[in-house]
DNA sequence: TACGAATTGGGCCGCACGACCTATGTAGCC
DNA sequence: GGCTACATAGGTCGTGCGGCCCAATTCGTA
């Protein structure tokens, strides 16, 4: 069973902001794409991936539960045939980059217009990257040794969130259960890996790349 | 010459995401509303309300140049029949109660559903207010005395948005050519204002209500 | 089984940071 | 002329923070 050209691309949209998933939906319906599912936060998205089997799934770094990176990663694994297409605030290089990884196929930031949406949705049916995604391949290929994969764990990502939260290192040792030593030892490993030298870069970089929430 | 209730409502469009400005258009259109223009700034706002003169402006928060609520504060400063609906990414309270002091009609979280909006926009016409501003006067009738009017000046917001881009006190000095004890001393008068108790939580608030930009 | 990564801790050091108090010049405003 | 707000700057004091060294445990996995 092949998928005929002339029938419309089957979509998912995962954004954690209402407004845009329902006007980005009557949008591309007028286009001619066939929205089949939304999701609001990241293990929807991964959920409905499965589920509903979309062409295309249009997917915000920054959601709720799993961002929008790691749901790209957890979709690829199981449907390596899934295109995705990352939308971000921020050109971040390492969120893009970072996406790439995941697997995502396209790149897009917020402040696009609507027919290029619409043509990377397309581009990436058709197997084509987008220039953005293009670009950061390259910047890839060339200095791929310097970043060393910088994952962040899911413990250094509770410590940022509880910052960002308002809280100062006995508090998060608190929160955590844990020393103030292994929280900063957290911390100067957030440093590294986020290019951070302090609390409040490594936070507002953990913001742009969706990793912790701002309430 | 008085509007006719038949009339469609004129509105203009300001945010800095360009994604959302013309899919929510298309959907306004769709709605029958008549969208007569967009800004992609404060600045832009101000300039195209007074050209234009529509009936109603939806405007983000955090946009570049001037933010959503100081541009509020001049569009009603010279046009007080305008009706303006503000457009945020978080239910700040202190952003809600400096946007009704600053003249605004409405308020929406982006997070609401579209319907929302275009009802939104509907009761500003009719005089109503939206539950969420209504709830939030409530609130600024009884505890006014509390805030005491804590508006950030022009000095202490380039502090914070140094900060917010990578910068430490010393730095910050350099780069506004003054010492490293006013900027201490303007962070002391930041932390006071935002509820704040370090530069991160500063920021951090700073960006949610919209006055620094995340780049 | 052995290796690396993640998580948990310890100690030490120096400086940056925030709290608190005072003070001066310069505006705008009644 | 006085009042208030803003921006400027100083001092002191305690501690929070980050840099840098190290080590134990528990994992998954190669």
């Amino acid at each position: 069973m092949e998928t005929d050209v002339t029938d419309p691309i089957r979509l998912l949209l995962a954004d954690d902001h209402r407004m845009l998933r329902e006007t980005l939906k009557r949008s591309m319906l007028d286009e001619g794409f066939d929205v089949v599912g939304e999701a609001s936060d990241g293990q929807e998205a991964v959920d409905l991936a499965e589920e509903l089997q979309p062409d295309v799934i249009l997917m915000d770094v920054t959601m709720p539960e799993i961002d929008g990176v790691e749901a790209t990663r957890r979709i690829v694994e199981q449907r390596p045939e899934a295109r995705i297409v990352m939308l971000t605030m921020h050109a971040d290089q390492d969120v893009i980059a970072a996406a790439i990884r995941a697997g995502a196929s396209g790149y897009l930031v917020k402040d696009c217009s609507f027919d290029e949406v619409a043509a990377t949705v397309r581009e990436a049916i058709s197997g084509e990257v987008s220039q953005q995604v293009a670009a950061s391949m390259l910047r890839e290929a060339k200095g791929l040794a310097d970043e060393a994969e910088s994952v962040i764990t899911k413990r250094e990502i509770e410590v940022l969130q509880l910052i960002a939260d308002g809280c100062a290192t006995p508090e998060v040792a608190e929160q955590l259960f844990i020393s103030q030593k292994t929280v900063k030892n957290h911390l100067a490993s957030i440093y590294a890996k986020l290019d951070a030298r302090d609390r409040t870069q490594a936070v507002l970089q953990a913001v742009r790349m969706g990793i912790v929430r701002l309430y």
